[in-house]
DNA sequence: AGTAACTGTTACCTTTTGGTAACAATGAAA
DNA sequence: TTTCATTGTTACCAAAAGGTAACAGTTACT
C-alpha cells in the first residue's frame, strides 16, 4: 500500500516507476490524442480488469501524468486526459510504439 | 514458465514484453556502451538478486536483444553485449534516461 | 588440504500483482 | 417499482515475481 515515490538517483528507476508496468504506457498512449472516459479506456483494453485499470489510473494521476475530471451527473461521467507532464512523454511513447511495430512486421 | 513470445498486434504489448519490467531497460542501458561481465552488471545493480539477474539476462538473450559469450576459463568468464536489435533501442533508452533525469532534477 | 574466484542453479518461502464476483449510488426511463 | 447506465470499491483468492541460502564445478594460490 505504501508506494513511496522513489527519490532514486537512477533515472531509469524513476522512469520505470512512473510509466512501467504492463498497462501504463498503453493508457498514456490512448490518452495522448484524446480525452477519454473510463468506459472508453476499458473498452479499448479488454484484457485489463476494471479494478486494475482503476488502480493504474489513480497512480498515474497521483504521479501527475494524467488529470481526472469528474462530472456531477447521473450516471457518472469521468474523463481522463494527459497533463503537461504526461504530454512530455508523447515522443517517447511514439518511439516505443514504432519500435514495437517494426518488431511485429519483421516477424 | 511458458513465456510465449506474444504475436500480439499491439505494438506496446510487444515492446513492453521485451523490455518491460523493473530491470530490463537498465540492463540494456548498462550494455549500451560496453560489453560487460556478469559480475560487473551485478555490481552496478546491487538491488537485483543474482537469481533474477540471471533470469532477465536469459530472457533478453532469448528475445535476441543481447548476446552471451562464455569463455572456457577457470574461473568462468561470461560477457554480455547488445545485438544489433538491442542497439536499435539505444535512442529510446537514452530518451527514457533523459526524461527520468529531468524528473529527478525538477523535484 | 583448504580456500578463493566466478557464474550460475535449486529449493523454498514471501511479496506483489491481478482476477472474479458482489455490492454501492442514483436519477431517468419503461 | 423495476431496470439500466456508469464508475467505482471491497473481500477474497490465484498467479507471478522476487528474495535468501545452500550447493556446484574447476583451477590456482597459500
Amino acid at each position: 500500500m505504501e508506494k513511496k515515490v522513489e527519490t532514486n538517483l537512477c533515472p531509469f528507476t524513476t522512469t520505470i516507476g512512473l510509466i512501467g508496468g504492463r498497462w501504463k504506457s498503453i493508457i498514456l498512449y490512448l490518452l495522448s490524442d484524446h480525452t477519454r472516459r473510463f468506459g472508453e479506456i476499458s473498452a479499448r483494453m479488454p484484457s485489463i480488469s476494471r479494478k486494475v485499470l482503476t488502480e493504474q489510473l489513480k497512480e498515474l494521476e497521483a504521479d501527475g501524468l494524467i488529470r481526472r475530471e469528474q462530472f456531477k451527473e447521473i450516471p457518472p461521467r469521468v474523463e481522463y486526459s494527459l497533463t503537461p507532464l504526461g504530454q512530455s512523454l508523447k515522443p517517447i511513447l511514439n518511439d516505443l510504439a514504432a519500435w514495437g511495430q517494426e518488431m511485429v512486421l519483421d516477424k
